[in-house]
DNA sequence: TCGAAAACTGTAAGCGCTTCCATTCTGATT
DNA sequence: AATCAGAATGGAAGCGCTTACAGTTTTCGA
């Protein structure tokens, strides 16, 4: 809401008095749209400058029928990826013109309404599928909303991006079992998210070209404090096992005890190999841990852990492309991208060749 | 732009023909204001329903002249700040009913233009002082754009929000020196925001109160591979005083060989522990180290990272809380307020309080 | 039963901008 | 000098909403 130092913001009516023509030939100046003089312009400039006058957008926006914004919809902003994302988001809308606006449905009590509402201020609506249920989504589409889910299983009319999950798990579960490790486990609950379940099926789907027994996961939240909560207990059962000898059947999942587990994010694995090992439990060499999105911690641990890397600004900056294709009108079919990923191996699975701190090696 | 199943979204129009009531009592039913009858609350409610319809917020923002929203300038969202205070802010403004609109400013070629731009479409603006230099703040403030500054110094007319930085830092500093550290550097350009500016000055006076000279600060970038650069830059140095005997000043800032480096946020500590253990020098023996932020890294690491946390999310909160009150009138006189962060100390100063893994201890 | 007050509803005037359409102006071409 | 195409400009109609104001109905006390 621009203005002169004094009083209320400056129009189009007053730049258009100064510059002693019609509101229209002004608009045209400043939008750069239809002919004008040289002087014609420079009048308006010229007086535009000196009331300092910037359109108003709600005007705008209802006389052009296009809010020329786009919607943004997350679960939260922890972790690096979260903000990657955005990052790439807000690069890319940026350079097309396009403001983005922000809503975090995490603690919020109305996820519907708030989402409703902003569906009123903005062309279209990007959203996180970790962020609202589907419902939420249907009822957008319904009322005509162009949408695009993020990391969300395709949804009928729309456009849908995500990253890779299920092939990377799958192989760097097969690593972890071609160097010999025999009793894997998953943590973290698959029911938590679509990425996190296409990496549990990724890590059965190696175990099963064994012919190996596919354990049922650890089904834990995705958080640190999960993640030193259920080595604590893979640390009592050991206790146990090793009192009572090796004996029957422990607590934790499989029938034996594992030698790796498979962590769906870093926060559980990085907690989980801090607990291990402060419990004496030697990390590659008793178990291996492997985590996912190599966040910074990841890398100055030690040992390092092996993790997957996901192209987060990547996927923000694809989503907003396809969003505005859908609110430009320039597509009509629903796209379905899906970005690769990258295993990033260290020490913690015990198989990293080399043993310098490996920033990247893709199998 | 939400619309029945087909064609265009519905207006109020729609909905006061459906509902067989005039726009104007639509409009009181909706925002419930004036007084209405219950027979037309719910016809009205009843339309409204059917036609899945949504008032225009530009229309309302038009008409009411404000538009219930604020805009949000960053510099980036690298590291967990920028995220956590993006909540913190996103959190508050939600629950008062104001959208938010953010902007990255970090690789946009106009930042001017686009801040210019987002002010005429909100109601007033947050912007981080890493984001946006003082000029184009006064032109927002000389617009009449409400403006609230954070991390940065007051501005006439503008609220302020930061964290507390000289005092903590100076309390980090004399830590090290009651601790027997002799030969202290700061690490970071103390230009380069003016959070890192106060934290040099802390330091600063925490050796000028021992009566010992103030090095200059080492003016590097906050990032990883300038914290490894100057890492190495200092093993090169101990390497050469080595041959050469103890003689003559090496090139790192301090006359004589550092025994400790406070450095202006975690990434440079990080990686500066890191090149250093590489090259055989230990922490916290032969050299402490501290950092600044309390990355998630900074406990994962061994040894843990001594470091400063801030509370962004209670910052970000703040910030939108100041806004609001200066947008909606109910505050004229500027506020300049100053969150109290806290020291974390950990094994990389040499000076932790036990061993364990010490979630925080406030001095 | 009447009248006044209260409750409710509708009409219409904007909010500031874009854009269609008509009009005026320019200068080149006959 | 007359004609005309095209460029430049202005008038005016919306875009969808809120809200003063006026009008209509209801309620209720006397």
């Amino acid at each position: 809401m621009p203005s002169g130092p004094t009083g209320k913001p400056a129009t189009i009516y007053d730049v258009a008095a100064l510059a002693q023509l019609s509101i229209a030939t002004v608009s045209r100046v400043l939008q750069g749209t239809g002919p004008v003089s040289a002087k014609a312009r420079e009048r308006v400039d010229q007086a535009a400058q000196q009331l300092n006058y910037v359109p108003l957008r709600a005007a705008r926006s209802l006389a052009v029928q296009r809010h020329e914004a786009h919607g943004l919809v997350l679960p939260d902003l922890a972790g690096p990826f979260y903000g990657d994302l955005l990052m790439g988001y807000e690069r890319w809308a940026g350079e097309h013109g396009q403001s983005v606006v922000l809503t975090v449905t995490h603690g919020n009590p109305h996820p519907a309404k708030t989402v409703r509402d902003l569906a009123s201020r903005v062309d279209g609506i990007v959203v996180h599928g970790n962020a609202l249920g589907l419902g939420v989504i249907q009822d957008l589409r319904r009322a005509n909303v162009p949408v695009v889910v993020v990391a969300h299983p395709p949804v009928t009319g729309c456009d849908s991006v995500r990253t890779e999950s299920a092939a990377s798990a799958e192989q760097l579960t097969t690593r972890l079992l071609d160097h010999g490790r025999q009793e894997l486990l998953f943590v973290g609950d698959p029911a938590s998210s679509y990425d996190v379940s296409q990496r549990y099926a990724g890590f059965a789907k190696a175990l099963g070209a064994r012919g190996l027994k596919v354990p049922e996961p650890e089904r834990v939240p995705l958080t640190e404090a999960a993640g030193a909560a259920f080595a604590e207990q893979l640390l009592a059962a050991t206790a146990a096992g090793r009192r009572t000898g090796s004996g029957g059947p422990d607590r934790v999942g499989s029938a034996r005890r594992p030698d790796g587990l498979v962590c769906a994010n870093d926060e559980l694995a990085l907690a989980a190999v801090q607990t291990l090992r402060d419990g004496g439990v030697a990390v590659p060499e008793d178990i291996v841990v492997t985590g996912w999105d190599d966040v910074m911690a990841a890398r100055y641990v030690s040992p390092g852990l092996t993790t997957v890397r996901q192209p987060m600004a990547e996927l923000g900056r694809l989503a907003a492309q396809r969003l505005h294709e859908r609110v430009s009108g320039e597509r009509t079919r629903a796209r379905n991208d899906v970005l690769p990923t990258e295993v990033v191996l260290r020490q913690s699975c015990g198989t990293a060749p080399g043993d310098g701190n490996n920033p990247a090696v893709n199998d």
